[in-house]
DNA sequence: CCGGAAAATTGTAGCGCTACAAAAATGGTC
DNA sequence: GACCATTTTTGTAGCGCTACAATTTTCCGG
């Protein structure tokens, strides 16, 4: 028992380089830039590859070329549909330029966001999207172009911003009710930086009509539970509330569920308005009205800025909204009382 | 110009340990066991990790140790939510034994598992969770241990199999509608592997009890729209039909859009029975009868499974199966006709 | 204040790959 | 066939980190 029996280890490019009769340099070569090698060689290589099983190792390129073609994005929790838009959308812009998405979520409670960041930078993606709840201090040190999509409380110095109008699209959503005819309007809000900036956009238009608007679950989660409690404090406390614009489609449940167990129907008793066209709204089922935030465009604007900062370092970092659409569904009408 | 700039590089271990005043090994060491380290030294590491703001690389880790400590896994569309209840099994078993969870998604379409699954393994994970319809060849020369998980049309040679008892899980939704007094009974189903042990344990069940089953979209999808045209189908041929067993969540949406066009109130006139137990399905809303296949389990078994094989790859892969059960909600109830 | 065991720290040699300069093969010309 | 410009191939030196043996320091009892 001098040495260890090498049981079926991993191949490596000697390996392949040995098969093939070649030097290690020159595999190297066939599998970046094939074009610059003798077919005689190209194909001895190639076979010797598919005979051996081999892959490369992310790990050994990584750390020779010092580049990895990676953008690293971090979303809050898989359940959010909304980032699935995002990420097609960054892929659609960086695929043409051989960049990849790496993905990592970070469940809600602690300090997830900053770990999720640690482990994307210790895979030395190239730049970052981070599409969840940052906190301040999250940035330091870090040496790569960082975006964030998505409104949020705080945007850590150094960090671009891209995102959906929020603030729009809740204007969108009150122009949609008023020009229905609707007068006793209730929003349905939560918590965060994105649902702040609906309802003021949405608030400040209901005013400008002249029009009375309630507002709950101001300081809440933006959860179906959320949306439900709200409105039924809202359809109880003002039973004559025509119409219902939530922070979110999933919120937007939660009053469908509220209007449900007071005999409402919707949308001839009440019309509700969603917001981020996810595929609850699309679904035939609901048919929801919903304020589309176009997350798609957010990507492929992220990915574009990063790619730019990637070349140019110097790029300052910089802000832009993308505009939101109202799709017009089956849950919004007339007020009929 | 005889030097370039060397601009903010990326710190490495050596400009902490210059940093420090000590070797690159005892940063090293103070990196994965600091009690080995006396305190005066550590405290003098550790602060200037933080005030270089350095981050350890993980491709160099990955390849000086030959350890990633992390299992990929391999899904094949965000959204279909039934994955996240099985990373959350898997992270629960995984992360006592420091491993973690890395997630590939594999677009439909083309070959995009066989691309998933080269990605991971390039990146070095230790073990393989493949949650798609794998393809045969797919496993050719892979040199760790994988586990498909979920029915498939094919497994391939090599890997083990832990997944939820769709059979069961098909009869137990059988069991429900017929001791409710169905019996004029109709099936959603779909093409995938998983949809046919579903279809053939609710077959056999209704058969047993002498009862016909109407079954239709056998051949399609298993989307909300495929829902919606297998319930069309079946409630204008068959007009007389009580109930309805979806094959997922989604399916059953589209169930309801159909019931909802006919004027069927659920459950007065038809009853529904979902798969999955989804988020959807728990929806306050909806508030749909469904059978959870308990997807966390399957996680936590095809971690454990899986790092046995790490620790001794002489073990054999194995099949199991996980009991699911049966979630009665409000969208079933005796027939009224 | 010394020897010696234990604890703390360091130097050396890679992990698998790429960049790049150097060397070898090729091909066309006179 | 000698010569030179090209194209193809190869050797060498690292990328940032860890394992492990070797070395230095610390701490005691005597």
């Amino acid at each position: 028992m001098t040495q260890n029996t090498p049981r079926s280890r991993r191949p490596t490019i000697y390996d392949v380089a040995k098969t093939a009769g070649v030097s290690p340099s020159l595999v190297s070569l066939v599998l970046q830039n094939p074009s610059k090698v003798s077919e005689k060689r190209r194909k001895a290589v190639q076979t010797a590859i598919s005979e051996l099983g081999y892959r490369p190792s992310r790990a050994a390129t990584t750390l020779a070329s010092s580049q990895t073609k990676s953008i690293g994005l971090v979303i809050d929790d898989y359940r959010n549909l909304w980032f699935v838009d995002l990420i097609r959308g960054m892929e659609s812009a960086l695929s043409p330029h051989g960049y990849q998405v790496t993905l990592a979520d970070s469940r809600p409670g602690e300090n997830r966001v900053t770990e999720a960041i640690d482990g994307l930078l210790a895979m030395h993606v190239e730049g970052l999207v981070i599409a969840a709840e940052p906190s301040e201090s999250m940035m330091a040190g870090t040496w790569i172009p960082a975006v964030v999509a998505g409104w949020r409380n705080a945007v850590p110095a150094g960090a671009g911003l891209i995102t959906n109008d929020d603030d729009g699209g809740g204007r969108m959503a009150a122009e949609h009710l008023l020009s229905l005819g609707h007068t006793r309007i209730g929003h349905l809000s939560g918590s965060g930086g994105a649902a702040a900036h609906r309802r003021e956009g949405f608030r400040s238009r209901i005013l400008e009509a002249g029009v009375e608007v309630r507002i709950a679950g101001e300081s809440q989660g933006t959860s179906e539970e959320d949306g439900y409690a709200a409105a039924c404090w809202i359809l109880d406390h003002h039973p004559e509330t025509t119409a219902l614009f939530a922070a979110n489609d999933t919120m937007a449940l939660g009053a469908f569920a509220a209007a449900k167990a007071r005999g409402l129907a919707v949308p001839d008793d009440l019309s509700v308005i969603g917001y981020d066209n996810s595929p609850l709204a699309k679904s035939r089922y609901l048919d929801m009205t919903s304020v589309d935030n176009r997350s798609d465009l957010v990507g492929v604007d992220v990915a574009n800025t990063l790619l730019a900062r990637i070349q140019d370092p110097g790029l300052k970092p910089e802000r832009k909204l993308i505009e939101p659409a109202l799709i017009v569904r089956g849950t919004t009408a007339r007020p009929s009382r």
